[in-house]
DNA sequence: CCGTAAGCTGAGCAATTACTCGCATTGTTG
DNA sequence: CAACAATGCGAGTAATTGCTCAGCTTACGG
């Protein structure tokens, strides 16, 4: 099983084809890491799922890792690229409404692929450049809530910086658990609103 | 890469050193893991870890999931053991002071293990046996703080149960989520801290 | 002290993996 | 169409894995 081997550049895509080529090979690799997961999720099989062979796969990705980080750093581009939509559409006067709309992007942003985010992300040997992507939009993440928080007077809570740390990790790990826990997951709404209602009172009541 | 092939029981050990070398490998299989991970968690690696032979390893566990079932086991029973001894201790009155408990005894149970918690429940191919037992522990911890907040008349929240579940994975995920960032674990204190002030304020404010 | 069984050994097997390479096919350009 | 490059192929390779087995050592009962 060896690893992190190949490690010359492929060359870049010269015709429209091999462009084409690459989306196919991560179309699959998608599916085949979500349905076998990370170990069985191999190299052959994906180039199967993509109706090719293992070589011309290799001609694209230099290691199976390579693919995995590029369907991580994609992930994590879709994500960011959902919530900065949702912030150009404005935001609402009503904190707890603003509330509810982060914790429906990140859902939004999780379902759909949440056994691939468990394979990306978890089962996978994360490798420090996803690792370090993702923490840096979720940096953003927070200065982002930080400054909402600043400048709402509603906002009671001492340390913005920290409440921001708290209710952006707090909402990632409940939509993370609801998607995740089959039984959670039954009433996810409620859960969900339950959640805005802890947070929103945690951020407007005095203490 | 031969999985879930030798399935014939082994024999119970019939003298004293037999049950010793039992611990011998799961100590080492402990070590194993949490440095290699698990798919370079080898049974061979395990083995040489534990000073001895692959052969004996096999005499003792039918393969190699075996062994990480019943570090899950353990694991799951060491963290409801703590849990149970101290609410032998008695519980304080004040409800922030309960939360905290709670918040302290979920730490312990992730300290000092946070990279074999990752590899037993996250990365290794998750046995249906281990999280059917991971969930009863839980449900059961979700059970107790029901009951322990229907008996406390400071708690204004109307659904015990939906607020127990929510406390309950919220803990469990920011602890998990302290122990395993590294940027949020430098002032987990205080992150902690302020949990605990959320959840109370959640719990005992009217909304 | 000896026989039997429990315990231990580690080279090696079968399976599986990530990855390569020589060659065929397809597209582009003059 | 011809020359050439870009792309695609897939059997094959070396490495590694989980696991076995034939034989060794150790402990214990009589």
């Amino acid at each position: 099983m060896p690893s992190e081997r190949g490690l010359r550049p492929r060359k870049q895509p010269q015709q429209a084809r091999a462009h084409e080529t690459r989306q196919r090979i991560l179309n699959a690799a998608a599916h085949v890491f979500a349905e076998h997961g990370y170990a069985a999720g191999t190299t052959n099989r994906i180039a199967d799922a993509a109706s090719m062979s293992v070589g011309s796969l290799y001609q694209y990705f230099p290691n199976k890792d390579s693919i995995v980080v590029e369907l991580a750093r994609a992930h994590v581009r879709k994500a960011t690229a959902a919530l900065q939509a949702m912030l150009a559409g404005g935001l609402p006067d009503a904190l707890e409404a603003r509330l509810r709309m982060l914790i429906d992007a990140t859902f939004v942003a999780h379902q759909g692929g949440h056994r691939l985010h468990q394979v990306l992300f978890e089962q996978a040997p994360r490798a420090a450049v996803v690792v370090a992507e993702l923490r840096a939009a979720e940096d953003a993440l927070v200065d982002l809530v930080t400054r909402n928080l600043a400048g709402d007077p509603a906002v009671t809570v001492a340390d913005h910086e920290l409440a921001a740390r708290l209710v952006v990790t707090t909402v990632e790990a409940a939509v993370h658990r609801v998607v995740t826990d089959p039984v959670a997951s039954t009433d996810a709404g409620r859960h969900l609103a339950e959640l805005a209602a802890m947070l929103h009172c945690y951020l407007t009541h005095p203490h």
